[in-house]
DNA sequence: TTGTATGCGTTATCAT
DNA sequence: ATGATAACGCATACAA
């Protein structure tokens, strides 16, 4: 089932098939409808390779992922699910790729093979071969996050910084005098994640400021990490009141080690950060947190994008989120134990 | 950068350059070894459109979830992770396409233009016009999930009506006479979801060999509808004394229910399903249920996709998982309240 | 208003 | 052992 078929069935060229599909050519009502009969009687789509191969351009957009073997977060499927919504709303399709490392072949693939017309890449580290890659090639892209330097691309990104500045201070108006950081996993503040780093720089930032004892640990992303590492944090450092993460993956656990201990919130002890909304909303009280716009970001990702499609030679552009701290019931004035 | 290109700078035809790439035909070492060298500096690739056109396929699946609108389960999530993996194994990109109702565009496009080898199928419901609209497009498909009448297609499936009934023997086993269920949301039955379906019947043909009573609800799949929904069972049926779900993504709240009403587990009431091996680890204390095995299950729709590819003729095959269920810690002797 | 011819980049058949 | 060439299905410049 071809062009060349209906053409035939229709009694006309080729072309003159292409032109009622296209629009881009004046077609008398007469064909045009004849023509249109035969299409969707045989329900007639144009082959999408083919179309592709004349065009330079596949419709396609490449989401690269962190590997599958790792569970994703609720923040980095709420980006996935946006950027595919995004695209969608398009008429673009999405291709997967689960990529950490460099050679990966999947990534490789879509890299090089002009699979796609654009790449969305997400959990950037602060230096990242693949976002090099990609520029070398000539691959337009968009970074979910950014790496060290990243004034020569387009990136959106959530200034972690900031908002955990926010945060601190917010414990700090409420006299906390001794607060904590639960980052996420030591595996990813190795390798460069840029989020880790950056919420890092903030907190130190905001604890000098503000005159404040801090102290920071890595947690892994999920339940059992952040009870383990609460109820490590507790010990060690009995005198902490108030905590503050960008790992909501280990919110439960968080939570469950605070209840083990006998700490009620925000009576005993008070926890805000950064975090999907959603999870936010699940914490018990509801947590005061900046929360992240995903669905907004993703759909800017691809905006971006395609704008970079559009104009190769644009300039890059970016945009850094810092939605305010929503005041929810998870923060209270300190009561020392 | 193509690979008339390559032949040019190494001197050699095209042909020669395809039959190095493919290796289907003996190309002398030292011809081999100077057009690798030249695709290995150019860092040359076929280009994937052309490839696909030459070649009738696009080594590419088609995976189509629920959509985007709506937040995957982390057993949803599992599948799309397993089924993007086990695709990277063979060298295969995954095109997402999230699609829920019929008509959908981005449906349409995957289905009739050409532009995948096959399809992965999620989240399908007893009656499902993507079935018949794949099959009769001729696209090999593969559905994780089953219709009513699924005798003529390829799937796997969880055998939720075994696995609900293992539970409830199991409850049964321990003493407890007033069980309930937790099903997933009231749409989803609406729609003709099969797990939801079968679940039930399995609950009801337990409770009925056992002499039991049973009461089942939906819930919606999130924490607030999960502490909602036990809230509102343990008012209605303070006799209930065990309930066992499908609803994962609800046990969260299930859990805070239960402790709002003083309620300890397994000692005053137990909780046993189906979930995914982590939400049953998350649980406090370990949830006693039968772990769906998530990652085996995306492998091996790939697996039976390709082989559906491979032999277009061949018989439909099936596959159903009936996992043992782990005794964990969430279930005991019933004790009347 | 419509038809003809060309080329996108690749693989495979045929010829040398 | 290698080269010339056709064909995959489409969009479009050019012709009529």
């Amino acid at each position: 089932m071809n062009i060349g078929e209906i053409a035939r069935r229709a009694g006309v060229s080729r072309s003159t098939v292409s032109y009622v599909l296209s629009g881009k050519r004046a077609v008398s009502a007469t064909t045009r409808q004849r023509i249109q009969a035969v299409i969707d009687e045989l329900g007639y789509r144009p082959n999408a390779s083919a179309r592709a191969l004349k065009e330079g351009r596949t419709r396609t957009l490449g989401l690269v992922i962190p590997p599958a073997s790792q569970r994703l977060t609720d923040m980095q499927l709420g980006f996935v699910a946006s950027v595919v919504e995004a695209a969608a709303r398009h008429d673009l399709d999405v291709l997967l790729s689960p990529s950490g490392g460099d050679h990966d072949r999947s990534f490789e693939r879509i890299v090089t093979g002009r699979r796609v017309d654009g790449v969305v890449l997400m959990e950037i580290r602060l230096t990242d071969d693949r976002v090099t890659r990609l520029a070398t090639a000539g691959v337009p892209f968009v970074t979910i996050g950014r790496t060290a330097d990243p004034r020569a691309m387009s990136w959106i990104d959530v200034d972690y910084a900031t908002l955990i500045s926010r945060c601190v201070h917010h414990l700090a108006d409420l006299g906390h005098r001794q607060v904590a950081l639960v980052n996420r996993s030591a595996e990813l503040v190795a390798a460069g994640y840029g989020p880790s780093h950056r919420a890092l720089a903030g907190f130190r930032t905001a604890v000098a400021e503000r005159g404040l004892t801090g102290v920071d640990v890595c947690c892994g992303d999920d339940t059992p990490s952040g009870e383990a590492c609460v109820a490590q944090l507790l010990a060690a450092h009995p005198e902490v009141t108030a905590v503050a993460t960008i790992n909501e993956a280990a919110l439960p656990g968080m939570q469950r080690a605070l209840s083990a201990a006998g700490l009620s919130v925000p009576g005993d002890f008070s926890v805000t950060g950064v975090a999907a909304q959603h999870w936010a909303e699940d914490f018990h009280p509801p947590l005061t947190a900046a929360d992240v716009p995903m669905r907004q970001m993703g759909a800017e990702a691809v905006s971006l994008l395609l704008e970079l499609i559009a104009a190769p030679g644009g300039p890059p552009r970016h945009r850094l989120y810092a939605p305010p701290v929503s005041l929810r019931s998870s923060t209270g004035p300190v009561r020392p134990r």
